[in-house]
DNA sequence: TATAACTTTGTAATCATTACAATTTTAAAC
DNA sequence: GTTTAAAATTGTAATGATTACAAAGTTATA
Protein backbone atom coordinates (compact mmCIF):
# COMPACT_ATOMS: atom_id res chain seq x y z
CA UNK A 1 0.00 0.00 0.00
CA UNK A 2 0.97 3.34 -1.00
CA UNK A 3 -0.76 6.79 -0.80
CA UNK A 4 -4.10 3.83 -0.20
CA UNK A 5 -3.48 2.44 -3.52
CA UNK A 6 -1.97 -0.91 -4.33
CA UNK A 7 1.52 -1.36 -5.24
CA UNK A 8 0.65 -2.95 -8.24
CA UNK A 9 -1.97 -0.18 -9.16
CA UNK A 10 0.71 2.17 -8.19
CA UNK A 11 3.39 0.48 -10.68
CA UNK A 12 0.11 1.00 -13.13
CA UNK A 13 0.00 4.66 -12.47
CA UNK A 14 3.84 5.13 -13.43
CA UNK A 15 3.15 3.61 -16.51
CA UNK A 16 5.04 0.23 -15.43
CA UNK A 17 3.53 -3.34 -16.01
CA UNK A 18 2.91 -4.66 -12.53
CA UNK A 19 4.72 -7.89 -12.83
CA UNK A 20 5.74 -10.29 -9.75
CA UNK A 21 9.12 -9.61 -9.61
CA UNK A 22 8.51 -5.46 -10.14
CA UNK A 23 5.83 -5.95 -7.42
CA UNK A 24 7.73 -7.38 -4.89
CA UNK A 25 10.85 -5.32 -5.52
CA UNK A 26 9.08 -1.98 -5.42
CA UNK A 27 7.01 -2.98 -2.10
CA UNK A 28 10.48 -4.12 -0.98
CA UNK A 29 11.81 -0.29 -1.37
CA UNK A 30 8.62 1.34 -0.25
CA UNK A 31 8.68 -1.25 2.64
CA UNK A 32 12.25 -0.02 4.03
CA UNK A 33 13.61 3.00 5.23
CA UNK A 34 17.04 1.44 5.05
CA UNK A 35 17.86 3.32 1.18
CA UNK A 36 18.90 -0.52 0.21
CA UNK A 37 21.77 -1.15 -2.95
CA UNK A 38 20.58 -2.93 -5.59
CA UNK A 39 22.59 -6.18 -3.56
CA UNK A 40 20.13 -5.50 -0.36
CA UNK A 41 17.07 -5.97 -2.26
CA UNK A 42 18.47 -9.05 -3.75
CA UNK A 43 19.66 -10.37 -0.44
CA UNK A 44 16.10 -9.49 1.19
CA UNK A 45 13.97 -11.40 -1.71
CA UNK A 46 16.00 -14.26 -2.55
CA UNK A 47 14.75 -15.36 0.27
CA UNK A 48 11.42 -15.71 -0.89
CA UNK A 49 11.69 -15.57 -4.61
CA UNK A 50 14.88 -18.05 -5.33
CA UNK A 51 14.76 -18.14 -8.96
CA UNK A 52 15.34 -14.50 -9.15
CA UNK A 53 18.04 -12.96 -10.90
CA UNK A 54 20.29 -9.77 -9.71
CA UNK A 55 19.91 -8.67 -13.00
CA UNK A 56 16.75 -7.98 -12.93
CA UNK A 57 16.81 -6.23 -9.97
CA UNK A 58 19.45 -4.31 -11.35
CA UNK A 59 17.24 -3.36 -14.63
CA UNK A 60 14.09 -3.24 -12.39
CA UNK A 61 15.45 -0.29 -10.31
CA UNK A 62 16.94 1.81 -12.86
CA UNK A 63 13.01 0.91 -14.64
CA UNK A 64 11.64 2.56 -11.76
CA UNK A 65 14.53 5.45 -11.09
CA UNK A 66 13.23 6.53 -15.10
CA UNK A 67 9.94 6.51 -14.25
CA UNK A 68 10.07 8.34 -11.38
CA UNK A 69 8.73 5.84 -9.00
CA UNK A 70 12.09 5.35 -6.75
CA UNK A 71 14.79 8.14 -6.09
CA UNK A 72 18.81 7.36 -7.16
CA UNK A 73 21.06 8.25 -4.34
CA UNK A 74 24.33 9.10 -4.73
CA UNK A 75 26.33 8.85 -1.30
CA UNK A 76 27.19 6.16 -0.64
CA UNK A 77 30.52 6.24 -3.04
CA UNK A 78 30.61 2.02 -3.38
CA UNK A 79 27.44 1.58 -4.63
CA UNK A 80 24.44 3.37 -5.10
CA UNK A 81 21.08 3.20 -2.93
CA UNK A 82 17.69 3.30 -3.84
CA UNK A 83 14.99 5.32 -2.06
CA UNK A 84 11.30 4.47 -1.79
CA UNK A 85 10.04 8.09 -0.37
CA UNK A 86 9.85 10.15 -3.32
CA UNK A 87 8.62 12.94 -1.68
CA UNK A 88 11.18 16.18 -1.20
CA UNK A 89 13.74 15.06 1.62
CA UNK A 90 17.10 15.26 2.94
CA UNK A 91 19.32 12.03 3.47
CA UNK A 92 22.31 11.95 6.44
CA UNK A 93 24.94 9.34 5.96
CA UNK A 94 26.53 7.82 9.07
CA UNK A 95 30.46 7.49 8.23
CA UNK A 96 30.83 5.22 11.13
CA UNK A 97 27.66 2.55 10.29
CA UNK A 98 27.23 3.39 6.63
CA UNK A 99 23.02 3.81 7.44
CA UNK A 100 21.32 6.70 5.38
CA UNK A 101 18.24 8.75 7.59
CA UNK A 102 15.91 10.66 6.30
CA UNK A 103 15.43 14.13 7.65
CA UNK A 104 12.51 17.28 6.78
CA UNK A 105 14.11 19.83 4.98
CA UNK A 106 12.69 22.46 2.16
CA UNK A 107 15.05 23.39 -0.27
CA UNK A 108 13.28 25.72 -2.26
CA UNK A 109 14.51 28.21 0.60
CA UNK A 110 17.65 28.15 -1.31
CA UNK A 111 18.57 30.34 -3.75
CA UNK A 112 21.01 29.33 -6.20
CA UNK A 113 23.50 32.19 -8.29
CA UNK A 114 25.08 31.48 -11.32
CA UNK A 115 22.66 28.70 -13.14
CA UNK A 116 21.01 31.10 -15.71
CA UNK A 117 19.56 29.08 -18.65
CA UNK A 118 20.40 25.35 -16.90
CA UNK A 119 17.45 22.97 -16.32
CA UNK A 120 17.06 21.55 -13.33
CA UNK A 121 15.56 17.86 -12.89
CA UNK A 122 16.35 16.82 -9.19
CA UNK A 123 17.57 18.59 -6.37
CA UNK A 124 19.88 15.91 -3.73
CA UNK A 125 20.66 17.61 -0.31
CA UNK A 126 22.74 14.87 1.51
CA UNK A 127 24.93 15.26 4.79
CA UNK A 128 27.80 13.23 6.20
CA UNK A 129 29.19 12.98 9.37
CA UNK A 130 28.18 10.58 12.66
CA UNK A 131 24.92 9.66 13.80
CA UNK A 132 23.45 8.94 17.19
CA UNK A 133 23.53 5.59 17.27
CA UNK A 134 27.22 6.14 16.68
CA UNK A 135 28.39 8.93 18.77
CA UNK B 1 49.09 29.68 -6.27
CA UNK B 2 46.16 29.06 -3.66
CA UNK B 3 45.49 32.02 -0.98
CA UNK B 4 48.41 33.70 -2.21
CA UNK B 5 50.73 31.17 -0.94
CA UNK B 6 52.21 28.11 -2.89
CA UNK B 7 51.40 24.61 -3.12
CA UNK B 8 54.09 23.40 -1.36
CA UNK B 9 53.50 25.87 1.77
CA UNK B 10 49.39 24.94 1.62
CA UNK B 11 50.44 21.14 1.86
CA UNK B 12 52.84 21.92 4.59
CA UNK B 13 49.59 24.15 6.32
CA UNK B 14 47.75 21.09 5.90
CA UNK B 15 50.12 18.45 7.94
CA UNK B 16 50.82 16.80 4.32
CA UNK B 17 54.71 16.12 3.12
CA UNK B 18 54.79 18.18 -0.11
CA UNK B 19 56.65 15.22 -2.26
CA UNK B 20 56.53 16.29 -6.42
CA UNK B 21 53.55 14.07 -7.43
CA UNK B 22 51.41 15.48 -4.38
CA UNK B 23 52.27 19.29 -5.59
CA UNK B 24 51.31 18.05 -9.32
CA UNK B 25 48.44 16.60 -8.43
CA UNK B 26 47.06 19.25 -6.18
CA UNK B 27 48.02 21.88 -8.39
CA UNK B 28 45.32 20.00 -10.79
CA UNK B 29 42.67 20.16 -8.99
CA UNK B 30 43.02 23.61 -8.21
CA UNK B 31 43.56 24.39 -11.49
CA UNK B 32 40.97 22.81 -12.84
CA UNK B 33 37.29 23.21 -12.84
CA UNK B 34 35.70 20.52 -14.47
CA UNK B 35 35.80 18.29 -10.73
CA UNK B 36 37.98 15.60 -11.83
CA UNK B 37 38.05 12.05 -10.83
CA UNK B 38 41.16 10.09 -9.97
CA UNK B 39 40.83 8.98 -13.64
CA UNK B 40 41.09 12.39 -14.99
CA UNK B 41 43.57 13.42 -13.34
CA UNK B 42 46.23 11.06 -13.84
CA UNK B 43 45.14 10.85 -18.10
CA UNK B 44 46.66 14.79 -17.63
CA UNK B 45 49.51 14.51 -15.47
CA UNK B 46 51.33 11.31 -16.97
CA UNK B 47 51.84 13.33 -20.14
CA UNK B 48 54.40 14.77 -17.98
CA UNK B 49 55.15 12.42 -15.56
CA UNK B 50 55.54 9.68 -17.39
CA UNK B 51 57.09 7.42 -14.21
CA UNK B 52 53.38 8.36 -12.52
CA UNK B 53 51.18 5.41 -10.50
CA UNK B 54 47.51 5.30 -10.80
CA UNK B 55 47.64 3.77 -7.11
CA UNK B 56 49.73 7.32 -6.63
CA UNK B 57 46.64 9.08 -7.67
CA UNK B 58 43.93 7.50 -5.78
CA UNK B 59 46.08 7.33 -2.22
CA UNK B 60 47.10 10.55 -2.69
CA UNK B 61 43.39 12.01 -3.70
CA UNK B 62 42.21 9.86 -0.44
CA UNK B 63 44.97 11.39 1.63
CA UNK B 64 43.89 14.92 0.48
CA UNK B 65 40.33 14.32 1.37
CA UNK B 66 41.30 13.10 4.74
CA UNK B 67 43.29 15.93 5.73
CA UNK B 68 40.42 18.83 3.84
CA UNK B 69 42.23 20.19 0.92
CA UNK B 70 39.86 18.89 -1.29
CA UNK B 71 36.06 17.67 -1.39
CA UNK B 72 35.09 14.37 -2.22
CA UNK B 73 31.99 14.18 -4.95
CA UNK B 74 29.52 11.53 -4.61
CA UNK B 75 27.76 12.62 -7.39
CA UNK B 76 28.06 11.17 -10.68
CA UNK B 77 27.14 7.41 -9.81
CA UNK B 78 30.05 5.79 -11.09
CA UNK B 79 33.54 7.84 -10.62
CA UNK B 80 34.35 9.79 -7.35
CA UNK B 81 34.84 13.42 -8.53
CA UNK B 82 37.42 15.75 -6.32
CA UNK B 83 36.59 19.10 -6.09
CA UNK B 84 39.74 21.00 -5.40
CA UNK B 85 37.74 24.47 -4.07
CA UNK B 86 36.39 23.10 -0.51
CA UNK B 87 34.47 26.72 0.26
CA UNK B 88 31.12 26.07 0.35
CA UNK B 89 29.08 26.29 -2.77
CA UNK B 90 26.59 23.37 -4.59
CA UNK B 91 27.14 21.15 -7.57
CA UNK B 92 25.53 20.67 -10.80
CA UNK B 93 25.56 17.40 -12.59
CA UNK B 94 24.53 17.93 -16.32
CA UNK B 95 22.70 14.70 -17.40
CA UNK B 96 23.52 14.97 -20.96
CA UNK B 97 27.58 15.96 -20.89
CA UNK B 98 28.21 14.92 -17.41
CA UNK B 99 29.84 17.75 -17.05
CA UNK B 100 29.72 19.39 -13.04
CA UNK B 101 29.30 22.87 -12.74
CA UNK B 102 29.51 25.14 -9.15
CA UNK B 103 27.27 27.37 -7.94
CA UNK B 104 27.06 29.83 -5.19
CA UNK B 105 24.54 28.50 -2.29
CA UNK B 106 23.95 29.22 1.28
CA UNK B 107 22.96 25.95 3.07
CA UNK B 108 22.66 27.53 6.41
CA UNK B 109 19.85 29.34 5.37
CA UNK B 110 18.13 25.74 5.75
CA UNK B 111 16.89 24.06 8.52
CA UNK B 112 17.01 20.33 9.35
CA UNK B 113 14.52 18.44 11.35
CA UNK B 114 14.65 15.12 12.66
CA UNK B 115 18.76 15.06 13.34
CA UNK B 116 19.20 15.87 17.19
CA UNK B 117 22.54 13.63 18.60
CA UNK B 118 23.35 13.85 14.79
CA UNK B 119 27.32 15.50 14.42
CA UNK B 120 27.21 16.75 11.20
CA UNK B 121 30.82 17.00 9.37
CA UNK B 122 30.30 18.01 6.10
CA UNK B 123 26.96 19.33 3.60
CA UNK B 124 26.51 18.81 0.30
CA UNK B 125 23.68 20.18 -2.19
CA UNK B 126 23.27 19.28 -6.00
CA UNK B 127 21.24 19.55 -8.47
CA UNK B 128 20.70 17.17 -11.33
CA UNK B 129 19.44 18.06 -14.86
CA UNK B 130 20.92 19.89 -18.14
CA UNK B 131 23.00 22.73 -18.67
CA UNK B 132 23.02 25.58 -20.33
CA UNK B 133 25.36 24.04 -23.36
CA UNK B 134 23.20 20.97 -23.69
CA UNK B 135 19.75 22.56 -23.51
C1' DT C 1 -3.42 -21.89 -31.19
C1' DA C 2 0.14 -18.83 -33.38
C1' DT C 3 2.87 -14.90 -32.99
C1' DA C 4 5.12 -11.05 -31.35
C1' DA C 5 6.32 -8.28 -27.54
C1' DC C 6 7.75 -8.14 -23.07
C1' DT C 7 10.31 -10.10 -18.86
C1' DT C 8 13.36 -12.66 -16.60
C1' DT C 9 17.42 -15.20 -16.13
C1' DG C 10 22.49 -16.57 -16.01
C1' DT C 11 27.00 -15.92 -17.57
C1' DA C 12 30.51 -13.25 -19.01
C1' DA C 13 32.46 -8.78 -19.51
C1' DT C 14 33.71 -4.09 -17.84
C1' DC C 15 35.54 -0.73 -15.06
C1' DA C 16 36.52 1.92 -10.79
C1' DT C 17 38.80 1.10 -6.80
C1' DT C 18 41.64 -1.33 -3.30
C1' DA C 19 45.16 -4.63 -1.48
C1' DC C 20 49.59 -5.65 -1.22
C1' DA C 21 54.36 -6.24 -1.65
C1' DA C 22 58.49 -4.52 -3.85
C1' DT C 23 61.17 -0.59 -5.00
C1' DT C 24 62.60 4.06 -4.57
C1' DT C 25 63.13 8.34 -2.18
C1' DT C 26 63.70 11.19 1.81
C1' DA C 27 65.26 12.52 6.21
C1' DA C 28 67.54 11.68 10.46
C1' DA C 29 71.29 9.62 13.13
C1' DC C 30 75.74 8.46 13.39
C1' DG D 1 79.17 11.18 3.89
C1' DT D 2 77.44 6.65 5.18
C1' DT D 3 73.90 4.02 7.46
C1' DT D 4 69.37 3.25 8.68
C1' DA D 5 64.54 3.78 9.26
C1' DA D 6 60.46 5.91 7.79
C1' DA D 7 57.78 7.66 4.12
C1' DA D 8 56.31 7.65 -0.61
C1' DT D 9 55.76 5.61 -4.98
C1' DT D 10 55.06 2.00 -8.08
C1' DG D 11 53.04 -2.13 -10.57
C1' DT D 12 50.37 -6.12 -10.43
C1' DA D 13 46.76 -8.61 -8.91
C1' DA D 14 42.39 -8.80 -6.57
C1' DT D 15 37.72 -7.12 -5.50
C1' DG D 16 33.20 -5.82 -6.19
C1' DA D 17 29.47 -3.14 -8.29
C1' DT D 18 27.40 -2.76 -12.49
C1' DT D 19 26.38 -3.71 -17.41
C1' DA D 20 26.13 -6.38 -21.83
C1' DC D 21 24.14 -9.84 -24.00
C1' DA D 22 21.81 -13.75 -25.51
C1' DA D 23 18.81 -17.53 -24.23
C1' DA D 24 14.65 -19.00 -22.02
C1' DG D 25 10.24 -18.05 -20.14
C1' DT D 26 5.87 -15.45 -19.89
C1' DT D 27 2.02 -12.68 -21.41
C1' DA D 28 -1.19 -10.65 -24.41
C1' DT D 29 -3.32 -10.47 -28.62
C1' DA D 30 -4.63 -11.70 -33.34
Amino acid sequence: MINGISIEEYLRQKGVNPSYQRIRILECLVNSKSHPSAEDVYKELIKEIPTLSKTTVYNTLELFADKGLVLTLSIDGNQTRYDGNTLEHGHFICESCNRVYDFLVDTDALTCEGLDGFVIKEKHFYLRGICSSCV
